[in-house]
RNA sequence: GCGCCCGUAGCUCAGUUGGAUAGAGCAUGGGAUUUCUAAUCCCAGGGUCACUGGUUCGAGUCCAGUCGGGCGUACCA
């Protein structure tokens, strides 16, 4: 609805009233927004104040005139009502018509897209997300990115983007090394048979405290205590193992494509209850052979030179740390990979657009590689970090055990569906299984909204007790929402397909029909701005406005006992709804029931 | 030291790139059920937007400084 203006403003800038510049039109635009009371009308312009003073007009003069233009467009007559005069300094006020709003929500219902459009110029966007350390166990710190990365895909597929989802897996870097070298001095074959990541988990967590572990943690543990006095050169000997890999070592890379397919299960095992796919799983390993190239062109370019044994990429002059592609001892770091991955992603798929959704720690890392890749020429793709805040626990700190260890992502994901259980389980009427299932959508759905609706920027607070409640901004009240749609039509015996086709009008006479068909109208609206700033939290922030604007229509307002036609428009109301809400929770990978 | 991010109600957080009287949820207090899922709805109280100055019709938002916190900062990813 907000598109309505954009005539209205072209023909202020063809007629030379004020200098608008092509680019500055969708962000003059952007500023037409629902207003912040009903008494204002439902959308509201700001642009006249902005523009005046860049003119050296009179806002409210200015605001006159772009109200005349807008009250001739036929496009914008057709949609809201004669506009009156600007409010205050030059805000133009605009009230949606009833017939048109009405006419919408009718279009709305017979459309699988709920009238969402799809995007003018469809792009190809990758999305690189997720991308856990194959060598040890996925803990709560992949949860955001996993979440984050696929709920954007969801939506930028939604608008019609080409999207390429990509899992840029850690598979070859140093924390294989520990693997590598932990297996060979204390590996145990009897429980690598039993369960391969358990213990390769239990090594990369002993090694990892051999190498960077504090003193007090060492000795904490006796037999952490032994090892470390056993090999005190840990570290560097973790280094070589890793460097052994790379250069094609036959023992190490046997060890390698041995502890692979069991990492691979079991990172699609939490792939596959989280419902999250990639296209793609090019890991680091699969970049290797292009490495070597890297460094060679980008010296051969004279953009990296040799400085301390090690080469790197100086960016803001010889004093400020540079960006290193090649260590010291020849091996690689994940720059260099980074790098050749852009540059075959670029080669391979032409992408207009690289997300990369990853921790916020990372932004230095990503700032000095998309100036590298931009230097090196690699083509004019838009490079996004996509970052997000770190987990906390209750009490601020990063999300732990008691005992100071990560949470693993499997047993977070086992305690959200038992928790769930327990707040579904008050319905016996239920059978088992199908509470199971229930539990597993709602505490799964749960742990996912918690942090979609979370600005991702900001670290957040996990809290189960919080996420799991049945009111408020969380999964469970929209899925409510939903399952309180269903039982209407279901309880009314209605074929929804019939309903589409027979329903003639939308009648909007009461306050909360109509709020609530101008709620659902704006789902376009708001996924527009979820994409101009990757924020999903306005998705599930739209989403609870929604289920609100139900709740409180289907509270007021008699749906099956009422009579026609106010009947057959609100029962299409319902229906529009619950496919809006369905959908939209669908957007950031969250599913749905019929019950609960 | 330098760089990036943050500081909003008792708690957890929004705040649409500078708009109208700063909003939700939880918690607290009150009310609504002969009626389609009350897991709901309606109403109320609760604020020096860390602090100081600046920019202008207008600042939680932009600029400068101060205080407090987080993160990063040459061979981990």
């Amino acid at each position: 609805m907000r598109r309505c203006f954009s005539h209205a403003l072209c023909g202020l800038a063809d007629d030379g009233v004020v200098a608008i510049p092509r680019e500055d039109l969708s962000t003059l635009i952007d500023q037409v927004r629902e207003t912040a009371d009903a008494k204002f009308g439902d959308y509201s312009g700001t642009m006249a104040m902005g523009l005046a003073k860049k003119a050296g007009r009179k806002p409210r003069e200015l605001a006159v005139e772009i109200i005349t233009r807008l009250a001739r467009s036929p496009e914008f007559a057709a949609i809201f009502e004669p506009p009156g005069d600007p409010v205050g300094p030059g805000f133009i006020n605009v009230t949606v018509r009833a017939d048109a709003l009405s006419a919408a929500v009718l279009a709305a219902c017979r459309d699988a897209r709920f009238g969402v459009p799809i995007v003018a110029d469809p792009e190809t966007v990758v999305i690189d997300f997720s991308s856990p350390n194959v060598a040890k166990p996925m803990h709560v710190g992949h949860i955001r990115s996993t979440v984050i990365g696929d709920a954007l895909a969801r939506i930028l597929a939604f608008r019609g983007h080409r999207t390429i989802t990509d899992n840029h897996l850690g598979d070859w870097g140093t924390q294989f090394g520990m693997i590598l070298w932990g297996w060979k001095r204390f590996g145990d074959e009897a429980a690598f048979a039993t369960d391969p990541t358990a213990e390769l988990g239990r090594i990369y967590r002993t090694v990892r405290k051999l190498t960077d572990g504090k003193p007090d943690e060492l000795s904490a543990d006796l037999g952490l205590a032994d090892l470390a006095a056993k090999y005190p050169d840990a570290g560097r000997e973790v280094l070589l193992e890793t460097a052994r890999l790379h250069e094609g070592d036959a023992e190490n890379k046997a060890l390698w494509e041995r502890f692979m397919p069991a990492c691979l299960a079991d990172i699609e095992k939490i792939y596959r209850r989280l419902d999250v796919t990639f296209d793609h799983r090019l890991g680091e390993s699969f970049f290797h052979p292009f490495l070597a190239f890297v460094v060679e062109d980008l010296q051969q370019k004279g953009l990296a030179r040799e400085s301390r044994g090690a080469i790197g990429v100086f960016l803001d002059g010889d004093d400020k740390p540079p960006f290193l592609v090649r260590k010291a001892d020849g091996a690689f770091l994940y720059a260099t990979t980074d790098l050749a991955t852009i540059q075959w992603r670029l080669a391979h798929w032409k992408p207009d657009r690289i997300l990369y959704v990853v921790d916020h720690r990372q932004g230095q890392h990503f700032d000095q590689l998309f100036q590298t890749a931009r230097r090196w020429g690699l083509g004019d793709v838009d490079l996004v970090h996509v970052a997000f805040g770190t987990v906390l626990g209750d009490d601020g700190r990063p999300f732990k055990t008691r005992a100071g260890d990560t949470v693993g992502l499997e047993s977070l994901l086992d305690e959200g569906v038992e928790r769930a259980l327990a707040v579904v389980a008050t319905d016996d009427a239920m059978a088992t299984d199908e509470r199971q299932r229930v539990a597993t959508t709602v505490g799964i759905g749960a742990i996912k909204y918690a942090d979609l609706s979370q600005n991702r920027t900001t670290d957040y607070v996990f809290s189960f007790d919080k996420m799991l409640q049945l009111t408020g901004n969380t999964a469970a009240y929209m899925q409510y929402a939903v399952a309180r749609v269903e039982g209407v039509l279901e309880k009314g015996g209605i074929d929804r397909e019939t309903l589409r086709r027979s329903a003639t009008e939308i009648l909007l006479a009461d306050p909360k029909e109509r709020a609530l068909a101008l709620e659902i109208m704006r789902f376009g609206e708001v996924l527009e701005d979820v994409e101009a700033d990757y924020r999903p939290n306005l998705l599930t922030a739209w989403l609870f406005d929604l289920a609100a604007c139900y709740s409180s229509f289907y509270d007021a307002l008699p749906i099956l006992k009422a009579s026609e036609p106010e009947r057959a428009s609100r029962l299409a109301l319902c229906d529009l709804t619950g496919r809006v809400l369905r959908q939209g929770l669908e957007l950031l990978g969250i599913g749905t029931v019929r019950k609960m």
